[in-house]
DNA sequence: ATACGTGCAAAGCCTTTGCAGGTGA
DNA sequence: TCACCTGCAAAGGCTTTGCACGTAT
């Protein structure tokens, strides 16, 4: 896996230190490279394979991680962080996500109409964007078919 | 102030009292139509004119109000809650949001370029946009000045 | 030896809820 | 009367912090 390395390495940089305990964090976000994980998933998630890891080791580290650049972190208004991998560390321009107001499940697409509109907002406003969040509310393919459309 | 009159209707459509808390809140927002206040700036704000207002009653009445399409809630990763009062409520579709990471300003602005990508979504993902959300993040005219773009 | 990492428990925010006491319809 | 509304205090969630005990360098 080609970017485990550069993780190890970017933990190496800022003189910390590989655990068990991150390492599996750390591999969790790796094997699901298009998923939300709150906090408490990921200490769910953790416990099946080191049984004692405390909650505070999982937010320390996914504070540290956030700070590496490795994780970002995401609220889709239900008072919960959640992070994802951030594959293109280099690249300020992520993905964006499209959240069921059904099922709450979150997907994404990748797609980027946007620089023409922060070329303006540049002009315009004087505003220089570094990055944007883009989410949809709606209604996904198995909600739609479900209930053919309303709530 | 045309506004007024048409929350008030909404109060009594949902039986719900105008009370001089409730009173002070609204009108709170409609001086205010481009802000962004959090529960906290609002109890200040309306213990000016009214001093035993309890936080209690703020955030039931910004649940309400929400409710009612009045107001729009909203979370700017900072880990509190933002409400916006909605003028258009009977338009979905609303204005974003550039968020300065220096000075933490938020300024709006009114784009809607995001059709044609909700269309393809449609087609290509059968997912059905109710809502969108944009927001950029980077650094406003002042701070661009002050720093020259550099943190 | 020293700096870093951990689990546990306690503390901190922001927000919601229970309750007894009001008040309008 | 009855449904609604309030302030206060307590309780709830999520997250951070203090601390004593490990453990890598």
């Amino acid at each position: 896996m080609a970017q485990l390395s550069s993780v190890y390495r970017r933990l190496e940089e800022g003189s910390k230190r590989l655990t068990p305990q991150r390492e599996l964090i750390i591999k969790l976000f790796l094997e699901r490279p298009g998923q939300h994980l709150s906090a408490e998933e990921v200490h769910q998630l953790v416990k099946n394979e080191f049984r004692d890891i405390g909650m505070a080791t999982v937010y320390r580290t996914l504070e540290m991680l956030t700070q590496l650049d490795v994780l970002q972190q995401i609220h889709f208004n239900d008072g919960r962080a959640r992070y994802e991998i951030n594959l293109e560390t280099t690249n300020v321009h992520r993905h964006h996500h499209m959240v069921c107001l059904r099922c709450g499940r979150v997907e994404e697409f990748q797609e980027d109409l946007l620089e023409q509109l922060e070329d303006r907002v540049l002009k315009d406003r004087g505003f220089r964007v570094v990055d944007h969040e883009l989410k949809f509310y709606g209604t996904c393919r198995q909600c739609e078919r479900k209930q053919g459309g309303r709530s």
